[in-house]
DNA sequence: CACTATCACTCGT
DNA sequence: GTGATAGTG
């Protein structure tokens, strides 16, 4: 990914760096990094059954470090990838593959009952799909965080807000795992930041004018520099053969203050040494033009833009064929992807549906994953459905771990339970039934309106050992604020052997607060109505389904 | 000899 | 992503 051994030839003008330096600023995050570190931690639940609740830990992953840059003061503004581009299919193509090939292979390890190996194919063959980001970015609107949806690429988004000033909308830095930010030309990034907020800091100034270890970039200029990245390879063009990031920075080297690059490229052309596609010039041209003038959404005028002006040159060079740097968007449209509205690789809505997580969910999820850690008891939560998976012990023992256990740092397990009888569903006496009726046949089936798998459910043994507790949100966030006390900062979160496994934010009573109230009396005003239609037909349904939906 | 390409291994989750 | 090593000009 990006560049390949970009970041060991940039080390000496890598440094430490904590994020607490940008305290008051703003910082972009390329969502995908976290998103795809988060998917870790549930890769083969996202391969298994990616609608379960226990596939969302990417979400608790990723709110975790969102709620770091909070704590430091730091304003996050998360980026995630829109369409692909077209030059890079070849590679995107290439990578799928490989995942699919480790999924099929994952599953015949699990059905031979090798979990280890399973689990390490798995890992290899999660894939971060538009679905998981419009889930995670409806925690992000919940929690007020700033977002944006990249019409293409999040880097080229991610280095053209690094241009703005914050009042603009600008950040200050960018947090990522990928080199290609520095191709893009991108001023101060932040890469392999951990989840106490320590990372490693290339800044683009500094590199320009500082002399280290025998590299200077002193006679580079902004171009050189992203010349000498493509040629040392990039997802969109790989380089010639034998030719790293060494040998393409003394290439520069020798060659600069020479604006065309011509001389380079026919330099090396000549080169016996070398094999060079017969297309590779014109390759490295259109290259180079993504990493300077590639396609950008602009928030304030609300429709696409190139992250550079573009030059003239270009214009000549790419003779009107400008969707190599991304196919041209109707504002519309732009405004759709970048709001989080319209899915960018298949143009379709998002399936109203498909938003499958309440604020509820992401608030238990995070309080008791923590929680959780504290005993054997598996606690789930999806939607305002919260799953826990306990020991036998009757229904009103049902414990949910209270957070206290985990802010006075205490290693109890079980101390302070919080009875959860007075949430049982009782007077919820919604059959299960009639709800399953409602609901559309195409309809994903996390949906917030799929079945209730009650124990009673018919047709179903009901596992004994599992409970399953409907909630209506005004009781869910009751529930939460208990669970969550009041300014709670971040504490530390233990394993079962008291081993520190970093901080954890369960949610303030301010963020429970943020969750509107009016939502809770329209959920049933909702589920009710939506019971009192079950015979009409599905147009209508759907339509007052999406009516009821508009929260 | 310097460099790239490729492998196995590690980390965090 | 890193480090070790084999292969290359």
């Amino acid at each position: 990914m990006g560049i390949p051994n970009l970041l060991r030839f940039m080390k000496p003008f890598i440094e430490p760096v904590h994020i607490k330096k940008y305290a008051g600023q703003r910082v972009g995050i390329d969502a995908y990094s976290w998103l795809h570190k988060g998917a870790y931690s549930c890769s083969m639940e996202l391969c298994m059954s990616p609608r379960s609740a226990g596939a969302r830990r990417y979400i608790s992953y990723f709110m975790h470090h969102v709620n770091l840059l909070r704590h430091h003061k730091v304003v996050p503004v998360v980026v995630f990838d829109g369409g692909s581009m077209p030059c890079k299919s070849a590679t995107d193509e290439d990578r799928h593959k490989k995942r699919e090939l480790s999924l099929v292979l994952g599953k015949e390890k699990l059905e031979q009952g090798n979990t280890a190996a399973a689990i390490d194919l798995f890992r290899k063959a999660v894939q971060i799909t538009p679905s998981m980001a419009y889930q995670l970015i409806q925690i992000l609107k919940t929690e007020n965080v700033e977002f944006v949806v990249a019409p293409y690429e999040a880097d080229a988004q991610l280095a053209y807000l690094a241009t703005l000033d914050a009042d603009q909308g600008g950040i200050a830095a960018v947090i990522t795992e990928d080199s290609d930010l520095i191709a893009y030309g991108c001023t101060a990034i932040i890469f392999k930041m951990d989840r106490f907020g320590n990372g490693e800091e290339f800044r683009m100034e500094k590199t320009l004018k500082t002399v280290k270890d025998g590299l200077c970039f002193q006679d580079f200029d902004q171009n050189l520099f992203t010349g000498m990245c493509v040629l040392a390879g990039c997802d969109f063009l790989p380089s010639v053969p034998g030719i790293g990031t060494k040998r393409a920075y003394s290439l520069i080297s020798k060659h600069k203050n020479i604006d065309l690059y011509c001389q380079v490229l026919s330099t090396l052309k000549l080169d016996k040494r070398y094999s060079m596609p017969d297309d590779y010039i014109d390759s490295f041209w259109k290259t180079l033009a993504v990493f300077n003038h590639a396609r950008v959404y602009d928030v304030k005028s609300k429709s696409l833009k190139h992250l550079k002006p573009l030059e003239e040159r270009y214009l000549n060079y790419l003779a009107g064929n400008l969707d190599i740097l991304g196919p041209a968007l109707a504002p519309s449209m732009a405004r759709a992807i970048a709001e989080g509205r319209l899915n960018p690789v298949t143009m379709e809505t998002f399936d109203e549906f498909s938003r499958t997580i309440s604020p509820v969910e992401f608030i238990d999820t995070s309080a008791l994953n923590v929680a959780s850690q504290y005993g054997s008891q598996e606690i789930l939560t999806q939607e305002s459905t919260i799953t826990i998976c306990s020991s036998e012990e009757s229904r009103d023992d049902i414990a949910a771990f209270v957070v206290d256990d985990i802010t006075s740092g205490e290693q109890k397990c079980n101390k302070g339970v919080l009875a959860l009888g007075k949430f049982l569903p009782q007077k919820h006496s919604s059959p299960a039934v009639e709800c399953k009726e409602v609901k559309p046949k195409n309809t994903p089936d996390n949906n917030p309106f799929k079945k209730r798998k009650l124990p009673t459910d018919q047709g179903k043994v009901p596992d004994q050992n599992e409970l399953l507790i409907d909630l209506d949100e005004e009781e869910a966030v009751v529930l939460c604020s208990s669970l969550s006390r009041e300014s709670v900062g971040p504490a530390e979160s233990l394993d079962r052997n008291g081993v520190s496994t970093g901080l954890c934010w369960p949610l303030t009573q301010e963020s429970v607060a943020s969750i509107p109230n009016e939502r809770s009396s329209k959920r049933q005003s909702q589920q009710e109505a939506i019971r009192n239609i079950t015979n009409k037909n599905k147009d209508e349904r759907s339509g007052l389904l999406k009516f009821f939906m508009r929260l």
